[in-house]
DNA sequence: ATAAAAATAGAACAGACGTTCTATAATTTT
DNA sequence: AAAATTATAGAACGTCTGTTCTATTTTTAT
């Protein structure tokens, strides 16, 4: 059984492609099976239908997400110290899975209602993660604000936002991009 | 002549409201003309096609918005308090116009070559109206870091950031909203 | 009042869409 | 080797798409 694992998958890369570059509505069945040069019911036989397809990326890349932060959250170190891994790892994912991640914060109201559903479980369950961590934060009189729930949304924002003008073949290493931002993030723009 | 401009300004209200929430893909010239209980045909007598009916929604709203920053950017007072009227002033204008501006972000590579122009060329004005505010600033020595872009980039995501999660109905006002988004820009999450 | 212009409707078109159906080739299991 | 399963293709479906065409009503200008 399952053998050809292998042609789903193929399947499942030129689907991320497509999707990350001109998004769900835009992305036609017939435009998936051209570019892997294969038929339409060819899809259909490894996918139930177009919305299952994007549940399938979803499930093969950002599912994953919440588990893996939460893991480093929860993981040894001062507390300020676990915050600045819980960045560098969200970073990291994000670039790793940046067709994906992309694709996961595009059309998602064109979701079925189950789509929608997932999707916005997910970046609550992210957003619950860092809205913790920062109150844990807070407890130790670290953070400044009252409003943790803003916050969090200003600290997600500087990481999705990334997403968007993130270059690979830009001049600048990820390591010092990423450096740049946890720094952004946790002291802003201002010196000193 | 040009008497019923009235008429053609509902159709772009409309037009506005069900871009914002569905995309540019996701809504149809008959979506649009059935919301308004008009002929197909009747939207067409306004608009030459749908991208310039797009294109007329940046016209009406999103396309004077780096004239108004450069205005407050090169007005009077210290470099950081300009920068904080900036920010403050691309915060009022981004929730005026919340639902044209989160059109303005979304599915902008399904657009045409000379729509995508448009898009690239209003992103490219407000970048450069912060990358030359910061410059001043770190010439006065009151910026931490050397990368400027990267930093605009940062500050941008979090204005940018903000039309995805803010909701009217919300229980903070406006204005507190701001001053803890411009205090995350200035000084980031931790105390001190 | 009449002519010109603007606003509207409705039908039609050709193409794209997601999906389904039927049939055949390839592979795996027995 | 035969049977069963999996992988593939191709045609067809009904629906929706952006757009155009023709015709009619309404408004404006003369």
């Amino acid at each position: 059984m399952t053998k050809n694992r292998y042609r789903r998958d193929e399947l499942l890369e030129i689907a991320i492609d497509l999707f990350a570059s001109r998004g769900y509505v835009g992305t036609s069945i017939r435009d998936i099976a051209k570019a892997i040069d294969r038929s339409v019911s060819n899809v259909y036989h490894y996918f139930e239908n177009k919305e299952e397809l994007w549940l399938a990326i979803l499930e093969y890349s950002v599912q994953g997400l919440p588990e893996k932060l939460r893991t480093v959250a929860h993981g040894e170190g001062e507390p300020m110290e676990r915050f600045k891994n819980l960045l560098k790892l969200h970073l990291e994912e994000s670039t790793r899975h940046q067709r994906e991640t992309k694709i996961f914060f595009i059309d998602e109201e064109r979701l079925s209602p189950k789509g929608k559903l997932i999707n916005k479980r997910i970046q609550k369950e992210i957003l619950d993660i860092y809205v913790e961590q920062l109150r844990l934060l807070q407890s130790h009189n670290l953070v400044r604000t009252k409003h943790l729930k803003i916050l969090a949304f200003n600290v997600l924002a500087t990481i999705n936002w990334f997403l968007r003008w993130y270059d690979p073949e830009g001049d600048m290493s990820k390591e010092e991009i990423y450096d740049e931002i946890i720094d952004f993030v946790l002291h802003g723009m201002c010196k000193k």
